[in-house]
DNA sequence: ATGAAAGCGCTAACAT
DNA sequence: ATGTTAGCGCTTTCAT
């Protein structure tokens, strides 16, 4: 089966009665290379047949593809779709590239598979956010002609990497968090988190164990581990949140002050304490990170540690499709810390 | 700057020893046509070289793309997120197509470029969930060659369309969520909604209006309409309801049975609400639309109505990766009416 | 059973 | 100032 009914570069120099070259000449900003006239009649004529240029030849030819891949864990994932909305916006505005998108749900065969279709497809930069151990097969990536960008994910110490790395400060979201919950008086702490460690979620933990030993409460702090997450990924980390407060509720001993891996799992965590019938924050405080904006919305609102989202987008997509080699990291510190009401003293 | 360090057919043909035509009879499914040895020899060439072919290449020759486009309002607003999800599994399961998306942020301008580019990457199947007045546009890429899906669309009637319409029982959605605060004794109801009019938002309206009538209450019900969204389109939506509930807080003659357009806004409409000092659902009722999974962590939990947004998934990418003509129109009436807490008698 | 050749739509030397 | 040519990586007749 032909292409479909769209005009060539061909069509275009007959039309205007030039040859291919000059009608690629003007397309290509070398329209000083010809007569005023002529150049005019070719606009006229790419104007008058509604030529675009088939960026697959032209793709073929330069080996550029203005596509950006991104692949996330889940797009069903609140958070995944704002840092994909600030990805495409700043990639298509400042570089004219557009997204083409994946979802892994945490599975390494899904991610290689996206990996080669890219490849396949002439994308060469990319923008991963992975949870896998692993990071060999990025660089193999690289090695294959991709440049490409981690997120969330530290560059290996000691390891020279050619992939890029932007993550948030997670260490300090974590003890940020946990100490709020100590400033509010609570002695008995913990950190809420899903089955599965991640670099992230490593840095976080280590941020909430650094936040209690400082207060003085590294015997009583302990970490809370959910169930695993089903196939399909993260929107069903409410549901483990929501099943983890629910067994909270019932546990007289419980801590009073939770720091949950995330906001979609700190609303889960609210979901499920209210079910089981604990006041939130009366009874037990929450603090979540991210930044979500539904944290706003839930009842009570939901006290979290704001991420840098936009920057660290924006910092990622310059990184990757600027020129020369990705910084190999690049951590940002300004997290915050944003109040509303999900978190107050412990019952007495 | 050349291609980068990717090995191409030649590179095999020369490491079998055989011609390229060879080679692409055996990627192509006529390895019959050759002799055992020489397939497995190419065979063995592939695995050595770890050659994946070209798309590009592929494309070029063949007018074929294995990529969808799916061009959304706005990729943070879960309910897009969700539906991408399911488009996504579906067209890279069953049918091999990998995911081009966009955002349009509902403006004109940004979803006529994304047509352009779609056609320049040879991209020929496009789902599109737009809220323009106009068709034309989509009609228009039809006769470009495209296979176009349009989500949350009625068809325009007795006006023959080569594009493929999707869309819930709008009505009967409305209809429902009216219903069922009718049923629960409230008399003064209104349907809560943004500025604009799309053809899904009137239709729910129509189905508002159609319960209050049957109810006796056409004279009471009415429409409240919120802000305009501003640049960043969806995910405001929330906020808008938000504000909107705050007016109607301090209103005492403010309707005692809401429905809001959809569960973003019915989130926002409570958070506001409750800002204001009003209890949901011992003063005021709360339905929303769409059956977003947050609804579930809210609290009270939102009572909504569900809608089948998997099944108009997998029959969007159906028609459009299939062969022939699209439907025009396929209505799906399986909405459902999901009951949480949100909902109670009206105060006497 | 296998290979040579043409061509998809474009770009970029290199002529003229 | 403009055209000719070769070629990007692949598929597909058509020869051999």
């Amino acid at each position: 089966m032909p292409v479909a009914n769209v005009t060539t570069i061909q069509d275009v120099a007959r039309h205007a009665e030039v040859s291919a070259s000059t009608v690629s000449n003007v397309l290509n900003g070398r329209g000083d290379r010809m007569r005023p006239e002529t150049r005019e009649r070719v606009q006229a004529a790419i104007a008058a047949l509604q030529f675009r240029p088939s960026k697959l030849a032209q793709q073929l030819k330069t080996g550029q593809t203005p596509l950006l891949g991104l692949l996330v864990p889940s797009m069903a994932n609140p958070m995944y779709g704002f840092i994909a909305r600030e990805v495409e916006s700043c990639a298509q505005e400042r570089f004219g590239l557009r997204l083409l998108i994946g979802s892994t749900y945490r599975d390494a065969a899904k991610e290689a598979a996206f990996f080669e279709d890219m490849l396949a497809h002439g994308v060469r930069r990319v923008i991963v956010i992975s949870s896998l151990a692993e990071e060999r097969h990025l660089e193999s990536a690289v090695e294959r002609g991709m440049a490409v960008m981690s997120y969330d994910r530290r560059a290996t110490p000691g390891q020279p990497s050619a992939v890029g790395h932007v993550t948030p400060d997670n260490f300090e979201a974590g003890r940020l968090a946990t100490a709020h919950l100590v400033a509010h008086g609570h002695r008995r702490l913990a950190f809420v988190t899903v089955a599965g460690m991640t670099m992230s979620r490593r840095d976080k933990m280590a941020g909430f164990h650094a936040a209690a030993t400082a207060a003085g409460l590294a015997g009583s702090a302990k970490v809370l581990d959910g169930g695993p997450l089903d196939e399909y990924g993260d929107s069903v980390i409410a549901e483990v949140g929501r099943a983890m407060g629910l067994q909270l509720a019932a546990d007289p001993e419980r801590p009073t002050g939770l720091v949950a891996l995330n906001d979609l799992m700190a609303l889960g965590l609210m979901a499920g304490l209210r079910e089981g019938g604990v006041a939130v924050p009366r009874q037990v405080s929450v603090v979540g990170i991210d930044g979500l904006f539904l944290a706003a919305l839930s009842n009570p609102g939901l006290t979290h540690v704001q991420l840098p989202i936009r920057e660290m987008a924006q910092a990622m997509v310059e990184a990757i499709a600027g020129e020369g080699a990705p910084p190999p990291e690049q951590i940002f510190r300004q997290v915050r810390l944003v109040e509303r009401a999900s978190v107050a003293a412990p019952p007495q």
